[in-house]
DNA sequence: TAAAACTTGATTGATGTAGTCGGGTATAGT
DNA sequence: ACTATACCCGACTACATCAATCAAGTTTTA
């Protein structure tokens, strides 16, 4: 599994509404803001999590975002699946997007029989962690003493 | 992790090798027959894996390659490493090819610190797997009746 | 000495990534 | 109704990576 800048954008972009969970909408120009995403690329990603499901949008003069269901009900391995594709580290032991692979055998593939192992480990773990963790884990980081000089508001 | 055709090759060549592991010398060609991979790209990939110490080579007319190290000392971590660059899904949180993300706060950023424990996961258990298992796996699936495999659970 | 086989660097076509750009459409407030 | 605001949508671009392929070496054995 490899995460890309726009999934990273993805996840910290609902990391963000999580925080916020509500009724209300938050616009995308805010969490451009806080998060120092480019906006007219944060507007792609949060458009194609709106088709996902994750998000619900408000439009016109008070429009914006906000999480379609609770914090802990979105897996990281579902939005990672909606924005990247396979978890998997090959297509071919992919349960989400398998593709065929060019080892003679795949049957009796090792690595493909190794590597699905690996696929199953980490698709376990994101599994189990939700955007509530990640908003739990934000609370807990900026509760700590800040290291050395990095500090902001 | 994501794994490259290329990595895929390097891993079922070093399988390849694993199986007949001895003083004995293999032609690429032979390799690249049994493993159905083009033969000059699986040249560009054991010469990386030779300067990786992976592998040692013979030249000449009876020349060859064979494993640098017992098939058990070949973590299948080192191989992707070296082949791949970085076994972390994000390149912040990796121990051996950090870069810099363009998160606000690093030491704070909620998404990097659960991503370091999909990283510490993934890593521990690749670097476990050895070219040993492999062989030994693909043993098993030899002997195995073909069906088998498609029918497990 | 010739042929087999490894060695090295350059090149290429295809694909994916990280955005940007230019317009569209819905809606709250006046 | 008008208009400013903010979401919506598709096309476009510059750049990097990937999977090879090609050409031209060097080394070694028969």
């Amino acid at each position: 599994m490899k995460l890309t800048v726009r999934g990273e954008y993805a996840l910290r972009a609902l990391t963000n509404l999580g925080r916020r969970y509500g009724p209300h909408v938050v616009r995308i120009q805010e969490i451009a803001d806080e998060e120092a995403i480019p906006k007219r690329f944060l507007e792609q990603i949060l458009n194609d999590l709106r088709t996902g499901g994750f998000v619900e949008s408000r439009r016109g003069v008070a429009g914006g975002y906000r999480l379609a269901k609770s914090p802990e009900r979105i897996s990281l391995a579902a939005v990672v699946r909606h924005i990247e594709g396979a978890l998997a580290p090959i297509v071919c032991v992919s349960e989400n997007f398998y593709e065929k692979c060019n080892c003679p055998d795949e049957a009796r593939c090792a690595l493909r029989s190794v590597m699905k192992e690996v696929r199953d480990n980490v698709a376990n773990q994101m599994q189990k962690l939700t955007v509530a963790d990640l908003v739990q884990r934000s609370n807990q980081l900026q509760a700590e003493p800040a290291t050395s000089a990095d500090y902001f508001i």
